[in-house]
DNA sequence: TTGGTTGGTAGCATGTTGCAACCGTCGTGA
DNA sequence: TCACGACGGTTGCAACATGCTACCAACCAA
């Protein structure tokens, strides 16, 4: 139903992301089992969704590899929801919608939460795209190497 | 109608970012101006979506400032889409979806479109979340420091 | 001036979302 | 051990968004 190919599977990685992730809610799903969220009570309360779309939503990314369902840490015998690998490698793509929020999304005196380094409790560095030199790219400074033209 | 708060306008900068964007469309829609598409034509052609779709898409991508509607380049009478700062601020989002897709939906020999660095046409570096003082961060590194908690 | 391209709009069928009500299981306190 | 509330769903339905197709008005080239 939810399968393959919302969108062209086609050879673009970006595409094939996007459909595996399958839609904002799964992608503020992630974000709350980044922040600690386990329990299905827990991301319905974060999110204020619907319960019938939550759970189609886990379901998906559970399918998807991209959570995997566990018994619950506390010994009772209800099931949680954690990052797989495959999750946690999500990571830099909350980080960067985080950061892009942050810097168009606010003014400067607005409160927002906040992703801290937890040693220091410092905010992180913003992310920086790099060649595999280390060189900081901007967009321009880049280019898709198209599958047809190799 | 697209407007305010699809989810909560929360307090969390991922949140308003996913609103600001809109649906997984637009998302791609900016991918393919990164690439240097322009024309209405040539995103519809890229991404095979309905014209009323890429109609609407186009039109709130402008109103929320991330793309901005100029004269065409090639002195016809016809409009451009193209970044402005603030979708361009986009563009390590993009790269992360991307190398995600990378790590996790192509096999090793399989090929897909590969985002290269143009002056030396190899593939980029990963990105890596960094603390303010130049650790790398993994996700049980960080913690959301809550506007409540402030 | 005619015909094709560009960039849309309009109408309609279908799919997806969200809401609310319901329900079985689990856990806890008495 | 029993009752009651919390947990984790499922179901049905109404409303909304999506996608398809047809249409259309500029624009531009011949």
């Amino acid at each position: 139903m939810v399968a393959r190919t919302r969108f062209d599977d086609s050879e673009c990685p970006v595409a094939r992301s996007v459909d595996a992730i399958g839609d904002w809610w799964s992608l503020l799903i992630v974000r709350d089992a980044f922040d600690g969220s386990r329990r299905f009570g827990e991301f319905q309360r974060s999110l204020g969704v619907a319960k019938n779309i939550l759970t189609a939503r886990l379901r998906t990314l559970v399918a998807g590899g991209v959570l995997e369902s566990v018994p619950a840490s506390d010994g009772s015998a209800y099931r949680e929801y954690v990052l797989t690998p495959k999750g946690k490698a999500l990571f830099p793509v909350i980080v960067a919608l985080r950061q892009w929020g942050e810097q168009h999304f606010f003014d400067a005196d607005e409160p927002h939460s906040e992703l801290v380094d937890r040693r220091q409790g410092h905010s992180l560095r913003a992310l920086e795209v790099l060649s595999a030199d280390g060189r900081r790219l901007n967009p321009d400074d880049t280019a898709v190497h198209k599958v047809s033209d190799q």
